[in-house]
This record gives C-alpha cells, structure tokens and sequence, in this order.
DNA sequence: GATGAATGAGCATTCATTCAT
DNA sequence: GATGAATGAATGCTCATTCAT
C-alpha cells in the first residue's frame, strides 16, 4: 500500500503541495478546492479526479508526510551501537529537522490535534502513540544501563519535545519579529531556528536525564 | 476600550461561549454562525447585529481572554517578595491554570498562531510579547540575585513553557486513552493533567535554571 | 397537518407552480433548481431556504395535489343517494376532471409510477389504493343491488379508468395533431378532450358492468 | 438507415441493454453515462465513440425498439383470413406481448410521451400514428363487413388499449403487492399479468364493438 | 479502433450578511 | 432594540464530452 500511495504524477504533486500550504495557512474549510485547482494551476475537476474529495486529499497529504516521520523513526530504532544520550540526541534531531523542514505540515498537524476539522485522527494517533513508545524505550534502555536518572515523567518528556518543536516552527513568523531578524533570508533563518531548538531540547534532555549539565 | 468589552448581556455571553467552543471544535471557518446561533439558542441575524461580523465575533473572545491573560500577569510582577525560582513557579502555575480552564480557548488560541485564518495577529503577538519579556526580566532579575545560572536561552525557556502547556492540553484526548484512563471523569483527569504538567515545568526550569536537582 | 402545508405564502406558491410544469417537462434530474427559480423569479437559495432541498420540494408538490384527489374521493364515498352507475359515472368524471385539470401533476404523477427518481413512493401507493378500494366497493355494491353484472375484474377495470385517462391526458398534444384540432384554443380542446374521454370511459364501463348498451 | 442500425457489436449490445434498463428505472437526466458504462462493463469514452452522445444513445435504444413493434404490426395487416374481431384480439395479443415483453422500454416510452428529455419525439409520433390508422381501419373494416357496431369512437378505443396496457405493466411492482403476490417468481407474476390485462382488453373490445357478451 | 486522462460547464446546497419591519 | 425573510456569492462536487495516444 505505502509504495503505491507515493507514485503520484507531476500534477498530483502540485495539488499535494499547494493543498498543503493552504491547508496549514488557512485551515481545512477555510482553503477551498477552487483556491488549491487555482494555485496549483490545475483544473478545478482534477481534485475530485484525482483524489475524490477533499477530505481524501487531507488524508493523502497526512499519509504522504506521516510516512516519512514513521519511517525515519523506524530507522533510529535499528541502529543499535549509539549511547542512550546519543539516541536521544539523534532522535531530537530528526524530529527538529523533520517538522522544521516541512512547517506548513507542522501546522496542519497542529490544527489537527486541535480540533477535528476533516483529518484522519487515527493516523495521527497512530504515529503520536509510536512517538510515545520510541522514547518510553529509549529512556527505560538508558535507565538499564545506569546512564539515565530514575526519576523520570517520559510523558512529560515528549510532550515538551513536540510541544516545544511544534511551537517554535508555527510561531517562526512571530519570532523572526521578536528578534529582529526579519533582515536575513527566510532560508537562513530556519536553518539557525532549527538548530537553536535542537541545542535548546538537547541540553534540556540533558540536565533532565542525567547528572551532568 | 477594555471596559466596554466585558459588560455583555445575557445572549451575548451565550454567544461567546458557544461560539469558542465551536470556533476551537471545527476551526474559525468550519463553524458557521448558523451553527453558534442555534446552539446558543439565538437569531442569526444577532451574531452580525451584535458583534458586527464572524471575524469581529472571534475578535471579541480573543479580547476577553487576552486581557484575563494580561491581567494576570500583570498581578505577577507586583508582587516583589518571592524569590527568582519561586516567581518563575508562579508564573508556571498561573500559565499552566489559564490555558487548561480555558482548553477551548487554548485550541483556538494554537490554532491562530499556526495559521492566520480571521484572526487577530496583532492582539496575540502583543500578548506573546509580554509573555516573553515577563520571562526575561524575570530570569535577568534572578541572574542578578546569582540564583539562576548564566548561560539560559530564554526564548527557547519560553517556547518549551507555552509550547508544552498548550500541546498538553490539545492533545488531552489523546493522552487520556493512552493512559488508559478514560474512566475517570473528565474534570478530574484535567486536574491531574493540570498538577503533572505544571510540576513537570516546574522541575525542567529549577534544573536548568539553578544548580539543584 | 394538512392544512398547515396549505398555507404557503405567494413566493412559496410561484415555486410549486413552477417546479410542478418544470419536473413534468423535463423529469426530476432534467429540470434544475436554476431553471425553477428563474422561471419563479425568485432567489435560487429560496428554494432550499423554503423546501429544504430538491427532494422535499417534489414531495410538497405531491402532498398538496394528492390530498386533492384524496378529498374528492372521499367526498364521492358520503354521497349515498346516487344508483351504482351514477356512482361510477360520478367517479369517472372527478377523475378525469381532477387529471385534466392537473396536466402537469398527471405527468408527474405517471413518470413517478414508471420509475423511481426522488419521488414519495408510499404515498403514490397509498393513494392509488384508496382508489381501487373504492371502486372495488362501488363494483361490489352495485352486484349487491343486481345492478351490475357478476363476472368483473375490478382491478382491471381501475387500471383501464386510470390507464386512458392518464393516456389522453399526456399525449394530448399528439392527439391535438392526430386530429388536425391546432387551430383551436387550448383552453377549448381541453375541455373536448375532458368530455370525450369522460363519455368514452363512462360507456366502457356501462357496457361492461350491465346489460344495457 | 433501419438494417444498418440492427448490426451492433457485443459492447454495443451491452451499452444498449443496459443504458434501456438505466433509463427506465432513473429517467433519461437521473441516468449518467458513467453510471451506464460501468454497469456494462465498458469504458466511460467508449458511449460517446460509439453512439456520439447520451441522446443518440437514447435514439438508438428507441429506433431498435419501435423497428420491433412497427414490423409486428405491419405482419399483422397482412394476414387477410382472420375475421374482424380475431384481428383485433390478435392486435391486442401482439401489443400487449410486446411491451409485456419490454417492460423497461415500457417505462421509456412512458416517460417519453409524458415529458420531453432527449427523446426523439418524431420517432414515437410516428408509430404512435401507425398504431392508430391500424385500429381505425381494422375497426371500419369490421363496421363495413357488418360485424362491428357503428357508433365506435375509435381513437378513445386505442387510448384504452395502449393506456391501459402501459399502465399495467409500468405499475406491475404496485398491482403484485396490492394482490399479495409478492411470493411468486417474477417471471410468472409477468405471465398472469400478461394473460389478465389481455383477456380483460379483449373483453373490453369484444362488448364495445359487437352485440355479443 | 479504442481508451485513460482531462476539462469546462453545471449541479444542489450553504454561506455570512442585509434589510424592512 | 430585535428579528424573520431574503439574497448574492461561494461551496464541494458531478456532468457529458473531448482528445492525445
């Protein structure tokens, strides 16, 4: 199934890419399937077409992206030789990078935790609950070994990692503001915000998990 | 201005209500006023007769909870006799109590921020702003006292609170059923989610802030 | 409820009346919301604002003529002092009365009984049983009294009253050429044709039920 | 023109029966061409290549048809032994298999003198009038013989006869649960229906024209 | 000859808003 | 002040048909 999904025509691509965009900028409802055919400079007939409706072009745009994060987890879980701060290291990384590449995913993805507004909530549960594990494992492995303090929220722990990721990204608009970086190019200024994060994150997992700072 | 906002009547009251829970449901342009004028048991034409327009409605709840917001931090700074560590608790616990009272208005505040969809920018930045500043004096102040450590990346400080707060509380759905507490009710399971997160903050600022455990 | 439905205000009536000639020229799929407001010279949103929709539109045209025809035979039913043939004259002529003077429900009607596109089924049945239950009663009186003859297929006889007088009814305007009758007013060759069919059917069941000619 | 219609391949045959069956039981608008060339297994484009749009496709089904009916009658009129009432019975016996036979066309036919949906009017004037000379002459040649009475109105008499049949036939689903026939095969209520409504016309005729019962 | 891809036009319906009362 | 009636605009979607291959 996961093969046949990612084979999409260069049409396609360019409703995938441009629903996206309007999805994360003006909501479910609020981007209408004229505005995507529009922009995507696609007949407007080609979306039903395609996709059947515009409920099954969302859940075609989460199975895309959602895919991407499920496998990228997957490959972290298999490399086996890292410390269990390094693991954890690697696994902030990815994430940052992941949601900080594709921010207009970020924010439809935030959106769809919100509320419900035409979105498949078990695919979104699914990867949530994978996330969840991942880190329960990868901290109860690091407590094994004696490298983690005993004392731990993982819960907790993951929230404030998406939490804080998912927030930086969304809010990047407002921040570029704050620190009067609106100078530097849009490019420019995701790569610094992407590893500030990152930094940020790391060193919080750091002081939390372990005796050193 | 402000004063004017609150004194509302009686229907209005129902409108406001209904129409956060709605707008923070199905989103700013997925509830319709058709639907938030019979839910809150009034005429249509009194949604556009009161507030104007939709986008002046959700206007208006963002006015109403904005200014709770600033009120109460303001409360905060006054008060001049607690120690660094014990304001920044303050501040948690007074963020943390806010936004999950109000989970409706959190998801429509989480919402606005990623994406701008009738929603007034301006009024969340302001707000966001104060929030951000309020952090760092307090930080700067503590930093001063030689109770908090030097090298402290505020605004990432900032992120992580309002990120992982506001992600608690939109995901609490969620967290529920993985917790496998769909039993218990919903008040109290947002009580406990209240005490876990605000603790959990507390413990991530004291161990990056201070030198303690 | 039956009066309640009778109560329709002006516009309401232009709609009816127009979307009753429009179904029977066109067919329920062939004739457009569009079309019928147009014709109405009312708002397009008017008809779902008042009907609810498409389907419920039919429907009140249905409701409001079959309770028409309903009424009449049930006041045919009270009238006791008439001999069995007068009784079945009385019928023939209110039905072919209340068709004729309905051409474009007659249509309606017919197309409804050969197919089913968004049409009340169970009242079409429903009404069309009131009517073989009373001729079958008056058929059955008359045998009683020794009026009519003993070997009747009432069933047959129904469908032959119902069957022509819908017959003439749609094909009018082939029997206006048939009959080189294009001349005269249209008015005028309806009320010929109500007469003729009336005499014709009238005959046919004289001829049938008794021993006169 | 007419042999060269009669030559169609097996997926035009399939087109055919199924577009007939469509129409009839959805009407020419309620009918798509989609949902036609799925249900004959045959590819959406391949309609339009073959019959070149929805009304030619029409115009086909009704030009096979009527060809049908038209040669029958015309066998009809040539046999010359028969005395005038066994012509008329057999007149009656033929028509009557025929739409027996086609119950969908029936219902097409129906629908077409009913209204005007992409129906080719001329055709069915056409062998609507062929139907009518047929019986006017049959019947004048019985009157001239001395067989028949002489005050017959002969187009009434084919009203009859056609209404009547059609009615039958486009309400047999109506007539099979009003006679609680509903356990019987179809195939063999068909049968009955098709003996009863043909003994009943014969009757019908038999009293109206002649002297005898 | 046959068909998958594509499209402009049209569909029924709902939208937020206005206006006369 | 308050509201039922009304509406133009926009919604997501399906239509019969065409066209390049």
């Amino acid at each position: 199934m996961e093969e046949a999904i990612m084979d999409y025509n260069q049409k396609q691509l360019q409703i995938l890419d441009t629903a996206e965009r309007l999805f994360a900028m003006h909501g479910f409802h609020g981007a209408s399937v004229r505005d995507i055919a529009q922009e995507a400079d696609v007949n407007i007939a080609m979306i039903s077409y395609y996709f059947g409706s515009k409920e099954r072009l969302i859940e075609a745009i989460f199975l895309k992206r959602v895919m991407d994060v499920k496998n990228g987890l997957d490959e972290l879980v298999k490399n086996k030789d890292l410390a269990p701060l390094e693991k954890i290291n690697k696994l902030i990384e990815l994430f940052v990078a992941k949601i900080s590449d594709r921010p207009y995913f970020c924010r439809i993805m935030v959106r769809a935790q919100a509320t419900q507004e035409g979105v498949p909530t078990e695919l979104i549960h699914e990867v949530k609950k994978q996330m969840y594990d991942l880190v329960k494992k990868l901290i109860t492995e690091g407590q094994k070994k004696g490298a983690f303090l005993g004392d731990i929220d993982t819960m907790m722990m993951v929230n404030t990692l998406v939490g804080t990721s998912n927030h930086v990204i969304i809010s990047q608009n407002f921040l570029k503001k704050v620190w009067n970086q609106e100078a530097i190019s849009e490019e420019k200024f995701r790569q610094q915000l992407k590893e500030r994060v990152s930094n940020h994150l790391k060193k919080l997992f750091k002081v939390v998990l372990t005796d050193e700072r």
